[in-house]
DNA sequence: CCCGAAAACTTGTACGTACAAGTTATTTGT
DNA sequence: ACAAATAACTTGTACGTACAAGTTTTCGGG
């Protein structure tokens, strides 16, 4: 089937924004402009950018052109209450264990495919700390799907997904997640710097991208003490 | 501002599926039909149709006609896994505390608006099980913005979103939450038949409503030992 | 009666036009 | 030099047409 002329300028525009060519806050050519450019109708122009605005890349005002925005707003997955929010201030993010081969892990809450068993996979983890107090550990585990020099580029502005957006153009498509309240078994409760037994929230996910054989498979322990695990939807 | 065309058209079918004129599994009128019944153009009926595609009321597929769809399942609300879905067998809901006015609690996490606050505060509290075990205390707050006879009335199929949305035509348009692993207090516990201090996960959550002075106020406690809470979220 | 081809229908994409309703830039009057 | 009026620009809505690409229904031959 061929690729839609709308679907074509949206996938334009969307790694010119993940490319940095557009930033944060840019305007975006107008609906005419971007006619003359490439030679189609508004009714097309309108089309390429709804679709930007569904993903979360773009916000439109009447008047006035189409913002980049930040697309994770518009994700509405679970976050670390006042994390994103006081970034910068007290807030930083440690490598535990940096990027590298591992066999894959027996149970990660959801089936790995086939086609992700047959390659490596690769794994890290990291703490999460505000104010000197260690709120979580992630770890994550993927297939090694060909990211080629992965394992030794730094992450962009320190995210891995905007490192896999900037870096690689792979958008989350999907993701699935399970959340459990257990008690801390010794290493977690080490890491967190809690008793042992108190209460973790232990939350596994399976993110889904458009990289037809990457998905990540997260697992996060977190101490809701101080700070809570929250987001927010728009429907 | 004047309401758009395509705007009025979305309301009429959307209440006409919220009311159950139209019901999940059904097809509604085709493009061309909606243009003789409305005197509009195909363009206006698509954007109609688009705007209830994109709130998850219908789906759509070419050559067929737009189906009715369970409006659930495109929310992404936290859930407990294996609740749904097993429906009927084995999962059974109790009223512990019927629908009544209350004072407005102190602290619900979210802060509660003036407006609210001036009016009655209404509040129930229902029991989630799966086969005989207690899985969720869940607690409810909301001011009593004149649903009238809601005291009184039963829930459509036993859910409380369904009923406000078919008997009422509200709609939920936002959600917040916060999720703390915590250590079962006294009461909780004793509910959720485990022992005290075990480990429960709490889920405070704020529904923003189409109604402008009906926000729900939530508060769930899970026992995620058996049936872990879970979602899924499409980009 | 059943099956495959054809027709009818339905949604998706794309063109083009016009005006309404906002925002931004420019001009004009004091 | 500043403020208000104006013009230029930009997005939102709505009209209309045409064809492509699917699905469902109808019809005809065996």
């Amino acid at each position: 089937m061929k690729e839609a002329r709308y679907r074509l300028i949206y996938r334009l525009l969307k790694e010119r924004i993940q490319q940095g060519h557009y930033r944060v806050g840019d305007l975006l050519p107008s609906e005419n402009e971007l006619c003359r450019d490439f030679t189609i109708t508004r009714t097309t122009a309108r089309r390429a950018l709804d679709e930007l605005v569904k993903e979360g890349f773009i916000e439109r005002t009447r008047g006035r052109r189409s913002v980049v925005t930040e697309r994770r707003k518009a994700l509405g997955l679970l976050s670390i209450q006042g994390f994103s929010e006081a970034a910068g201030e007290g807030v930083e993010t440690e490598m535990l264990t940096p990027p590298g081969r591992v066999e894959w892990p027996r149970d990660l809450t959801f089936p790995v495919s086939e086609a992700e068993l047959a390659r490596p996979c690769i794994h890290f983890r990291r703490l999460r700390k505000i104010k000197g107090r260690t709120v979580m550990v992630a770890s994550e585990w993927f297939a090694d799907a060909g990211l080629d020099r992965f394992l030794q580029e730094d992450f962009v502005e320190g995210s891995f997904f905007r490192t896999l957006s900037r870096r690689h153009l792979i958008e989350i498509t999907r993701s699935s997640q399970e959340l459990h309240a257990m008690a801390a078994d010794g290493e977690v409760a080490r890491l967190l710097e809690v008793a042992e037994g108190a209460p973790v929230l232990r939350i596994c996910i399976k993110f889904t991208t458009s990289h037809p054989l990457l998905n990540i498979y997260s697992r996060l322990y977190c101490n809701t003490e101080s700070y809570p695990i929250g987001n927010q939807h728009f429907y």
